[in-house]
DNA sequence: AAAATATTTGAGAATAATTCTCATTTACCT
DNA sequence: AGGTAAATGAGAATTATTCTCAAATATTTT
């Protein structure tokens, strides 16, 4: 971790910050969770290196939350719940999305399945009270 | 259909394009459809009245598709695919979301579902080539 | 090791979807 | 008809995201 460790500094701590939390954040909340290791990083340093994180599928984007764009670095295909009240999302490994569904989405529709997202909403436990 | 005909002529003509399209389009795209019908509509009135129907409950939102909302006069729970090389979202009435998988969401989780989104990504057909 | 080249970054401007403001119009109620 | 409430149009304001470009940093070549 000595020789290499120059390179890509702040996008490693991007693409690190994501994998160390559970918060599925977003551009702006990556940013901020970056400021004590990083204080000088900018916001558009940011962005650039979530899309191409995006774009090498080493991260995958949940969608707009409040039309705030949210990322996740575990790809593997799980489901989420979005509180809409305090916008949070949560992973729910327990639930499962059922296996060759995507298949069945093929042949009866013809398109080519690239990814599946189920999302659940509603109130999480602290929201309702 | 006369006497009432002449309140929420444009904001029924909003819903009634809703209904009446599959093309599950953004506000954009329904200020364009209401061209021919109603050349003085505003958009802002568009996106007033589609904000007005969510709220109700008379319309959902699909989410984003490429940084634009896209909306659906279809409330129930359905399946559906979004094309990225054509932004084009199709209905997937063959396919399911299996039965009492709200049940179980709440039941791990201690959440309250209010909606289910389940949403396939890939390409169609004709982006196929 | 220095020069040349390529990549990454910071700061702020630019973009664009959506929301807001407010004056005007339109419909409803008596 | 007159008064009141709701809906609308036009454009300004907002804001998340992207773009630009010069400066910094890293890599390669000699």
């Amino acid at each position: 971790m000595e020789a290499a460790a120059k390179q890509f500094k702040k996008r490693n701590a991007i693409l690190t910050c994501l994998q160390q939390t559970h918060l599925h954040p977003s551009a702006e909340m990556v940013h901020e969770m970056l400021q004590q290791e990083h204080p000088d990083i900018s916001l558009a340093t940011v962005y650039r290196n979530l899309a191409r994180f995006k774009s090498q599928g080493l991260i995958q984007s949940l969608g707009t939350v409040n039309g705030i764009e949210r990322f996740d670095a575990n790809t593997d295909p799980h489901v989420h719940f979005v509180c809409t009240g305090c916008d949070s999302v949560l992973d729910l490994p327990q639930i499962q999305v059922p296996h060759g569904l995507e298949r069945d989405v093929e042949s009866c529709s013809g398109c080519h399945v690239d990814a599946c997202q189920l999302t659940f909403t509603g109130l999480c436990g602290n929201c309702q009270n």
